[in-house]
DNA sequence: CTATACCCTTAATCTAGGTTAAGAAATCAG
DNA sequence: CTGATTTCTTAACCTAGATTAAGGGTATAG
């Protein structure tokens, strides 16, 4: 593994705030004094089912996932987080419950790190963030939707297809069976679809 | 139709805002200048797939639906709003682009409406409202994670079952063709399950 | 009061996708 | 380099839920 986890590094993340709404010195300082780095190798949890979600992760290089596992053991990936996006169980968080998701590692992995507490913090020192962290959940909720609108009436298939087309870059990243699972097929089946588009084009 | 669409009655707004932070005299006159009465007799449409979504609403009295119709002409349903509920396609509202998306009234419904322009200019004269929309979107978030779970990984007959847990004053309220569509199921299927169940209790 | 539209149910048949099992290929740890 | 784990594929069979069709019930508008 070789990431960069040096404590300055918080510029991706000032990058990215800023192209939402431009920064102020002071605001900038806030951000690298309440977020911290930290890394997970390949395989490594972030968060645990049971335990509750205390932080607000973005990564800067690597892939998570967050998924929940059901009663009959099948899991089911809610979102993949790679460069410049969010991951958290956002219940777990703001409910302060124990969470029934997981977050782990597909790569080696740096994200920048908030806690509840600072988050909450943030907010009271620079209500800018306010805004900012609408505008991101906002993004979020649309891509929610458009997901749930997909699960409602396209088939597998197609499914399969527009996933292929908005993350180009995550599907020779990571394995099928992690695309089958946020997919909401199985990996059989996903073999089985893969092989009928090469029968066609 | 028998709803009072008196402008000055903002109220039941004002207690819902009020109860997640409390609102400054100052603050409740901007809502009162920036939200307005609005009213749906039943099968009347609240926003029409292609036209931009430009309006907010909060619903007073009566019950909206949210749902697209997809390219086979089926109907599927994401969200049902009864008083106190939010509804709007978010998308086409934030991004200022032509809805896929359809709202109808139910029943007879009267909203307190801000549009797209008002709500920047509420975000801007009181900073506030960023928190509160904030706060509002999370909890809008959360049911739909919530939602995207169960579509994975429970069965039709489940998910009626929290269904009627989690809207106990909805289901006989609303014809059962809709809770298919809620539901993600078809009315034929729906009937057999409510048959299966009243054979078990 | 009536007619029309909507709503609910049943039953027969069909299909997308799941399950089980098993082997081949690729990746990884030591 | 080598054994072990993970991943991918194929194929036979199975099931939840869709589709089609049809009859009866119930609002509702005129």
């Amino acid at each position: 593994m070789e990431i960069d986890s040096n404590p300055a590094a918080c510029q991706p993340l000032l990058d990215y705030f800023g192209k939402l709404i431009p920064l102020k010195q002071e605001e900038k300082e806030l951000v690298e004094a309440k977020f911290h780095p930290h890394t997970f190798a390949k395989k490594q949890f972030a968060l645990q089912e049971g335990k509750v979600c205390d932080h607000f992760d973005f990564v800067v290089k690597g892939c998570l996932r967050l998924f929940k596992v059901d009663e009959k053991g099948d899991y089911h990936v809610f979102q993949f987080a790679t460069e410049n996006y969010w991951i958290l169980d956002l219940t777990s968080f703001h409910k302060r419950i124990p969470s029934s998701l997981n977050i782990e590692a597909l790569e080696d992995t740096l994200v920048l790190r908030i806690t509840h507490r600072d988050l909450l913090d943030l907010y009271i020192h620079a209500p800018k963030f306010d805004r900012i962290f609408r505008v991101l959940l906002e993004n979020h909720f649309m891509q929610q939707q458009e997901r749930i609108g997909q699960l409602f009436s396209s088939t597998a298939e197609e499914r399969y297809l527009s996933f292929l087309e908005q993350y180009p870059h995550l599907f020779n990243r990571i394995p099928n069976t992690q695309i089958a699972s946020y997919l909401g097929i199985t990996p059989e089946f996903l073999s089985k679809i893969r092989k009928n588009l090469q029968a066609k084009g």
